[in-house]
DNA sequence: AACTCATATTTCATTTTTCGGAATATTTTT
DNA sequence: AAAAATATTCCGAAAAATGAAATATGAGTT
């Protein structure tokens, strides 16, 4: 029996420690604190939380609040992330990539697979693209990092969608109509849900023209040591030149891909686990 | 040997303002500059480009890399975003399904009426727009998210302004006069007041070019479950495209996406209750 | 090797910021 | 209307940030 990936750890209230040794570095391990969270969250909660004493924490709310990295909700006691906590860490996600290792593995895989590929993430409600290489052949789609696809219509968004819970999944979905971009978007909840299901049970999506038309994408995620992930690799390709069933040959190759984009992040948190890598 | 004289260093005059009020967020800033930076960098560059004294920004970096934000390269001078900064990044975009959600709904929205759509929030004195969809109409103004405006100026700021007890509203203004940013705009008290009675009345409010000459908007509040609420959207464009008589004839549209807004977070409004509930 | 120049780091007196207990204010509940 | 919960402000003591100057390090050159 195939056990399916273990779900993200339960949101048990744990005692967050708040140490640091600068008030700054501090600060900096609340917002951590609050980055985690998927909810709104107030004073109160963060406190008992946390364990910093009130009237400090609402001094560090109030100048991240004043500072636009944490907003206030509809009801004004409530706190969140704000647009420039986003957007830096848009731009924190985009420049990185670039360079370095990744972009690496990126050719590599591209140079295996003979089609463009790329590297993505889930921000907010739509799916950007880090980084992409493209393939030599001449009939491409223009798509460039920094580009911008809606979740419910690319391989990568499913792939996400398939790693929230159904209350995080619902929150994100069940509040806008789905737009038809293609005569096969998913549009219908219903219908959208089931395929999530099925990309949790393959552990691969595929966008079948559901964005442009002509256009077929197969993603997988890319492993994350730590709970869910915010990274997907996916292969890109004129249908006339990338059919279903081709697709699904190139899988493996994906696979791998992915798994060498994991080991980059975790190489780098764990710089003394020396893998031998025989 | 080197026949190329020096690497073109640009001559780099773009002076990166770090100007924050509290040692914490100038910190703050600085990783903003180097999140914007798709390579390494050294401290004296980073000293050139923001301003800031060397010693100053050596212990700036220092604290930042012994956090684990920052790392250096293999050249000990270089320094690059770490992977405590990416986590973070990573967490920020993946758990932010509220604005992700919110955002759909503008982009809904912003599909149906064909204008440009805002959410705003009041923040301090000041309105501040927490997400924004552009139209794809050419003529456009450029008000991104982040944006700040005066609450006297806009009409998000008259709805949060109506939403105030007299004391609460007399507090905020008479801290500072009201400045004149059109020949439109109230500059006086007593017709600002009379201007939110109407609103109060209406249950919604207009600018019309009190901001910026051209600028026609309106916007309603998003209800809030508990009381007053600190969440409007918003339409707002050119006068040109948009009279008066057209921009009431959106207002069933917007209070259509007030409610969506709201829902949003209704749905979740109690995070740690999954079992008292009635 | 010795010198030079650019960059990095340490020192330290001064100024600025943070800290959090206690008091006050506001909102929600009873 | 009182009580309870939550949010905010005060303010003196403690901690941290600041940056000019001094010092250290290292790469490139003579």
């Amino acid at each position: 029996m195939k056990s399916v990936p273990t779900p993200p750890a339960a949101p048990v209230a744990a005692p967050v420690e708040i140490n640091a040794d600068t008030p700054t570095l501090r600060l900096f391990a609340l917002l951590e604190v609050i980055a985690s969270k998927d909810q709104f969250f107030s004073l109160q909660g963060l406190a008992e939380e946390t364990g910093i004493p009130k009237p400090t924490l609402h001094r560090m709310l109030q100048q991240l609040e004043s500072a636009g990295l944490l907003e206030r909700g509809a009801d004004s006691r409530q706190y969140g992330t704000g647009v420039r906590l986003r957007k830096l860490a848009e731009n924190l996600l985009l420049n990185d990539t670039f360079h370095g290792a990744r972009h690496g593995v990126l050719r590599a895989l591209v140079h295996e697979v003979g089609e463009s590929c790329n590297l993505t993430a889930l921000s907010g409600s739509e799916v950007i693209y880090l980084d992409r290489v493209e393939t030599a052949a001449p009939l491409r789609f223009y798509l460039h990092s920094g580009s911008r696809v809606p979740v419910h219509g690319s391989a990568s968004g499913k792939l996400f969608l398939a790693g929230m819970t159904p209350a995080q999944r619902q929150r994100l979905l069940a509040h806008a109509p789905l737009e038809a971009f293609t005569p096969k978007t998913l549009t219908n909840l219903d219908a959208l849900e089931e395929e999530i299901q099925q990309v949790k049970r393959q552990g691969f999506a595929f966008d079948n023209e559901e964005f442009l038309p002509g256009l077929l994408c197969v993603a997988v995620l890319v492993p994350s040591a730590s709970g869910r992930s915010n990274l997907c690799v996916a292969v890109q390709a004129p249908i006339m030149r990338l059919g279903h069933d081709k697709a699904l040959k190139l899988l493996p190759a994906l696979q791998r891909a992915a798994e060498a984009l994991s080991r980059i992040e975790h190489d780098a948190q764990n710089p003394f686990d020396d893998s031998a890598s025989a």
